[in-house]
DNA sequence: CGTCGATGATGAATGCTATTTATTAGTGAC
DNA sequence: GTCACTAATAAATAGCATTCATCATCGACG
């Protein structure tokens, strides 16, 4: 005869809703730690207090359990932002609060942003999935930005929002991959500053600091300047620059 | 009595340098196909003409042959590129023939080049792997071109050449995700070209195009002139500019 | 207040793969 | 021609996602 306490398995029943809360919370946990494919679904399990099998109740497999926890993740994130957002006005200033509040996302949970790089946007059906229209809805709102820059003459005409977008995520996850990978820290404020004036000036000498135009335009204001004074006329107003 | 044929087990001895290319061509062959993940040994041991435990005798585990094979694949690419780089003069060119190369480079391989983004770079011990250096000699000729240009007067003295770098291969990353998860096609001398204006430029006005700056020097150096022809003074040399 | 059916929950079984290991077959030195 | 050494093999091991046959619990209904 088999032992009593053996053979009377303990259950635990619960809402379905807390019991998905509780899986997800508990996967979110693993995941973070040990990354996708460490994390072990007895792992999860014992966390969430449910045998493996129940979490195939509620998710078909392993990598939609991973899809849901990062989804959850984003739309988080995607609302605390955006009353924020709201009140930003400027191109430069938007751009900056965009990279600035990415910046600050990467920092704060790493590894889910990992998952999402690394796990999540290859996938071969990730066009097509729900975080897919929540990244768009994410990174929509710099293209708006450039846009209305555009229109608004603050901007060149012919750059391609598009091409803005993939710009700055771009740059942003290329020089936060060390960080990802767990080497050293970076400062979210500096950075978004130095990404946003990179890609509002660009490379190429000209609009504002010391460069040829610059030269020029000394040049050109002393010599009017002396001219002006010899021909005893008043020098007219001088045009704000930015600081 | 089992059958002769069944116990006398056929091997077939060659030098180990062939067996190592055989083995990576295969693997090469089967992660392009099917991933890093999808891919089996058992498929790649076929497909090399030898048994599973015969690759483990080269390669210590799934994971170091990947590195091999992507390594293998990263120092061709270096070699090819090397030689035609040195002849390009102008940082505009040079830029752009970094940017060419590289989305050529992921356009022929897209496969591989997905394995080195997903695989490779995020694993913890990248940074100190021969890939790290290769990459980094790889992308450090940008860092250099933009260097060079500063010290020309052709770049903005204030640029962060490391953080140009980010933002130039971030893009292309960025750009081309889709590309590289199977959705569609993209020119590269077209991109190229759309990306490296995009940074030579920067968004804002002012530089080249119609703007305040631009209208100011014209009215200045239009004033000096007419008054410097009236006084009889002889005009300072002008700065050239780019067409 | 007790019984029954529906469904949540369980834990053991399954199956697929990377990796290891015990054995066998060539190969070259002596 | 023999022997030791190493390449190569094929079978065994082990880790882990996923499935499945069973059991426990809850609410409805008598």
């Amino acid at each position: 005869m088999p032992p009593r306490t053996a053979l009377k398995r303990q259950v635990n029943r619960l809402p379905p809703e807390r019991r998905i809360s509780d899986i997800m919370a508990a996967a979110k946990d693993v995941f973070v730690e040990k990354g996708y494919n460490d994390a072990l679904i007895t792992d999860i399990a014992v966390r969430a207090g449910v045998v493996e099998g129940s979490i195939y109740r509620f998710f078909a497999n392993k990598r939609e359990l991973l899809v849901k926890v990062v989804e959850h993740w984003f739309e988080e994130m995607l609302r605390d932002d955006a009353e924020q957002f709201a009140a930003v006005r400027g191109s430069w200033n938007q751009i900056r609060f965009i990279v600035y509040t990415h910046l600050t996302s990467i920092h704060r949970d790493p590894a889910l942003s990992r998952l999402m790089f690394q796990e999540i946007r290859p996938a071969p059906d990730y066009r097509g999935s729900h975080l897919f229209e929540l990244n768009r809805a994410y990174t929509n709102r710099l293209v708006d930005v450039v846009k209305a820059g555009i229109a608004a003459g603050d901007l060149r005409p012919e750059t391609s929002p598009s091409l803005v977008r993939d710009l700055v995520f771009g740059c942003i996850e290329h020089r936060t991959w060390a960080f990802l990978r767990g080497e050293g820290d970076f400062d979210p404020a500096e950075m978004a500053d130095a990404i946003t004036n990179l890609v509002h000036h660009g490379l190429a000498v000209g609009s504002e600091a010391a460069s040829p135009m610059e030269s020029v335009v000394a040049r050109l204001e002393t010599a009017t300047a002396r001219l002006e004074a010899a021909a005893g006329i008043v020098p007219a107003k001088s045009s704000p620059r930015r600081g």
